[in-house]
DNA sequence: CATTATTGTAACAAAAAGAGACAATAATAT
DNA sequence: ATATTATTGTCTCTTTTTGTTACAATAATG
C-alpha cells in the first residue's frame, strides 16, 4: 500500500502479500509490519493498479519497503478462501490511520491475495514503515508475533515452497553477500532446510557442482586456518 | 463459465483457467475447448462467485466439464500481466453465443487469472462442452492447436510445475486406473518427464519405495509372461 | 513342443553419499 | 620463538544408490 489509495486506481478484490526473507548469518528472518495503535502484525502487502502488471506491482512495493532494486521475487501461491478476508481488522487499521474511512470502504470487501516471497541480502536493507504502519522489523521465522488474517498460513506455505524449490533453483546466492565462505553457504542451507548438514559432504557437493569461484582467503582474526571466499559463477 | 453469468454474482477482474491432464496409455493429453464459429481454442476456465472459495469455484467448474468428483487439482501459478487480457477475442466469443453482449461487458476488462492443473483418469471422462463452446477435446501436449490469449504460456508453465512436483508428490496415481502394470506406471512417468527410463532401474526403485501393493497377474492374451497388477497403498 | 516377446529378478560395476581421519594454518598463550 | 587452539581443506574408506547386463520364468502362438 503506497502513496494514495483511491478506489478507482486499483483493481478491486485483488491484493498481494510478500514474505521477505533475509539471513543474518545464523537465522532465517522475515519482515513484519506493525500497524499504528492496533497491535496488528502483518506481512507487507498492497494492491494492483488498474494499468499495472501484477509482477510490477509487487516488485515496486517490495522495492519501496526495502530500498533495494533487482530483488529475487517468486510468486508461490494465491490465497482465495472466503474466510480469509477480515473487514474488522482492516477497518481498525484505517481508523487508526490518517486516511478517511469513507475513501477506504473498498478495502473492507473480499480480497483474493497473491503471495510472493523475496530473498534479499539482509545487510543491505534498511526497512522503512509506510503511512499505515508503525514499524517494520525482522523476525526469526521460528518466533514470529501473532499475525493477522491468514498471514501465518502465508508464511508457512512460503517456507514450504522455498524449501521445495531450494535444491533445484540454487537460491542461496540471493541471501548472501557477493563473496562468502563455505561455512556461510552451509549455514544458509541449514537455515532454509531446517536441519544440520555434514560439513565434508556439503563442501564436496558444492565444489563438484561447478558453480563457485574461489577467491582470496578471509582473515577473521580467529585462531585457526582462514577460509577461502567464494562467489557464484 | 457455467449457468448464468451475471455481473453481480461474480468477483470482478478475476478468473481461473485449468489445464486438465489425462493419459491414454501412451501420451499425455489435455482438454481444449473450441468456441462456436470463432476458430478460437482455449483452456477451460471460469469466474469466481462473490461468496465462493476460489478452490471451490475451480473444483466445481472442472467437475462439471469432466463429470468427475474428487479430482486431483493443484493451483500452480497466477497470471497477472496487463497484456494477457484480450477484449476482442472475448467479444467475439460472446457475439457468437446466445448471450446478450450488453450483459457481458464486464468480461471484456482486465482479468488476473489463477491457473490450476488437474490430473484425471482419462478413461473415466466424457468431456461435455458448455453453452459458450462448440466442442471440448483431448489434444496431445505436443500437438495442441493455437490457443487464444496467453493460454499456451499457461500450458507450458503447468507442465513445468507438474514435472518439478512429480518426483516429490507421487502424482502418477491420479492418471492411472486403480490397478495398473509396472509398464503402465513407467509410461506415465516417461510421458510426464518427457524422457525414456530404464526398465530395471525404474522397477527396482518403485518396488523399494514401499508404496505399491501387488495383486493378481494381468493376462493380456499376448505371447509372453503376464505382468502383475499393482495399486498404490 | 519349440518359438516368441516380455517380465521379474539377480549379479556385478560405477557413481554418489556418509563418516572419519588428518595435515595445514591463523591467531593466541606461554 | 614455540606450543596451543579451533577451523578448514582434503583424503580415504565404507555404505548406499544407481546403471548395466544377463538370464530364467512364462503366456500365447505356430
Amino acid at each position: 500500500m503506497n502513496n494514495r489509495l483511491e478506489k478507482d486506481d486499483y483493481i478491486q478484490n485483488i491484493s498481494y502479500d510478500s514474505v521477505i526473507f533475509g539471513f543474518n548469518g545464523t537465522q532465517l528472518k522475515i519482515l513484519i509490519l506493525e500497524y499504528h495503535n492496533t497491535g496488528l502484525f502483518a506481512l507487507p502487502g498492497g494492491f494492483v493498479k488498474i494499468n499495472e502488471d501484477l509482477d510490477e506491482a509487487v516488485k515496486d512495493g517490495v522495492s519501496k519497503r526495502t530500498g533495494l532494486e533487482n530483488i529475487y521475487l517468486e510468486q508461490y501461491h494465491t490465497f482465495g478462501s472466503l474466510s480469509r478476508s477480515d473487514s474488522t481488522a482492516m477497518r481498525r487499521i484505517i481508523e487508526e490511520s490518517d486516511l478517511d474511512v469513507k475513501d477506504c470502504e473498498w478495502m473492507f470487501g473480499r480480497f483474493i491475495s497473491v503471495g510472493y516471497y523475496a530473498l534479499i541480502n539482509y545487510e543491505e536493507v534498511s526497512p522503512k514503515p509506510d503511512a499505515l504502519s508503525d514499524s517494520i522489523n525482522w523476525y526469526p521465522i521460528d518466533s514470529l508475533p501473532k499475525l493477522m488474517m491468514d498471514h501465518e498460513e502465508m508464511v508457512a506455505k512460503a517456507l514450504q515452497v522455498l524449501r521445495a524449490n531450494f535444491e533445484n533453483k540454487l537460491i542461496g546466492m540471493n541471501l548472501l553477500p557477493a563473496k562468502f565462505t563455505m561455512k556461510q553457504l552451509q549455514q544458509v542451507h541449514e537455515a532454509i532446510l531446517g536441519e544440520k548438514l555434514r560439513r565434508t559432504t556439503f563442501q564436496r557437493k558444492m565444489l563438484s557442482k561447478d558453480i563457485l569461484v574461489r577467491h582470496e582467503k578471509l582473515f577473521q582474526g580467529k585462531a585457526h586456518k582462514a577460509p577461502y571466499l567464494y562467489s557464484f559463477k
